[in-house]
DNA sequence: ATGATTCTTGACCGTTTGGTCAGACTTCTC
DNA sequence: GAGAAGTCTGACCAAACGGTCAAGAATCAT
């Protein structure tokens, strides 16, 4: 009996797109915990419920895959929602902001610790991207918090190194949240640990550029 | 001629002594730029200019080797002068707590990128480490904190998660100065960056924490 | 039905890995 | 100066590594 498990036509790129999805998933995870040199074929094929061979039939070698795997979290790194715009309130496109990462911290920690792992090694990988679409994106983004600046909506901040504080503070919650678990004696950060940590760093960035922040512990986004 | 280049008594612990310095100073940059698993013995012997099996017979085994690197790391994390104390003023006790991490940031980038990595990928070498001097000593500046908030004498704050948000923002001037260096379009961070980056900071953390801030670019202090 | 195409996989290969060891060399003790 | 103790290192090893491949299985177009 052929194609008896629902199985109509084009049931074969679709059984491609989800096997390699498949894959990434579990080498998120996998390079994330030992990054790339100690993460093994083996290692990443028994994660992925596959054998080592049908790693290398899709992807070719370990360096391809792992690249494949940062291709995808930059894809969703870019695609967060922008707040950031001229006509927008500095405050609330900032808290915006720092609530995306805040929950992308949250609910992607391998994706954010892959990408750290490469950063932190040097970032070879990521030269390209770094020096194009990131760099435009902060000099894009810049210029509108130096406008703000400029009409004294908010207060001078070297914009560039605001978003580097930025980035460090919300991902430190993905990065080394051993290190925030192990200081707060819990086995693993918990949702409230997440709120305490958004609010911390709202307060932070909004009061450090001269602006209201809101008080209360606001509704946590859903996961 | 024995003893001939200035080698008096007890030459023999001395020479052992600057060996295991120059093993681990090597060590340092190699992990740092390969990661644990990235690493490889002869990479480390190459870098220390000694061969493969000299490591190994001062330290054993190259997780030994690791280990012994991180305790020599964590010494000098914890011998960092804190100036978090109950009579202290509270925004220059925070400033020099801040100018304290960023110099150590540049003064030590390798040291810094070992930690991050072993935090990152789970900070299983520092279990004891973590649960123990860390989490006291965040515990005790809590207190401090708790006491100048609760006299006034600063705005409402989470004393931990104020920690992880300095300690994030200041490490990633180590930790993902490719990052950075890549954004603001330089081969390497310059002195000025470091500047304009602990500016930023202390920025941020003293106005986030309800206290003024000290506008000019002061002196860096020298390296 | 049938031949072409795509997938799947156990077995295999050359290289590199962390680690060992015997023996040469140096320094210390007496 | 003789022997003990500590240091050094080239040669070597088993295991693990990333990667290959041929041959079978599944799916496709016609």
């Amino acid at each position: 009996m052929p194609q008896e498990n629902g199985k109509p036509a084009g049931a074969r790129a679709r059984q491609r797109q989800q096997r390699i999805g498949q894959i990434l998933a579990a080498a998120e995870q996998v390079f994330a915990e030992a990054g790339f040199g100690g993460a093994s074929m083996s290692a990443l094929a028994a994660a992925a419920g596959l054998p080592k061979a049908n790693l290398h039939y899709y992807f070719g070698t370990k360096e391809a895959l792992y690249r494949a795997l940062l291709d995808s979290i930059l894809d969703l790194w870019l695609s967060a929602t922008d707040s950031i715009q001229p006509d927008a309130d500095p405050a609330a496109a900032l808290e915006s902001y720092v609530r995306t990462k805040m929950l992308w911290s949250r609910t992607r920690p391998h994706a954010s610790k892959v990408f750290a792992n490469e950063v932190l090694h040097g970032a070879t990988h990521l030269r390209s991207y770094m020096a194009g679409p990131l760099r435009a994106l902060v000099r894009e983004k810049s210029r509108v918090l130096e406008g703000w600046i400029a009409a004294g909506r908010m207060q001078p901040v070297d914009p560039p190194h605001l978003f580097f504080a930025i980035w460090a503070m919300t991902q430190t919650y993905a990065d080394f949240s051993a290190q925030i678990a192990a200081v707060l004696e819990r086995p693993e950060l918990t949702p409230e640990d997440h709120a305490t940590g958004t609010q911390t760093v709202l307060q932070l960035v909004l009061r450090g550029c001269g602006l209201a922040c809101p008080a209360g512990p606001q509704a946590v986004p859903e996961a």
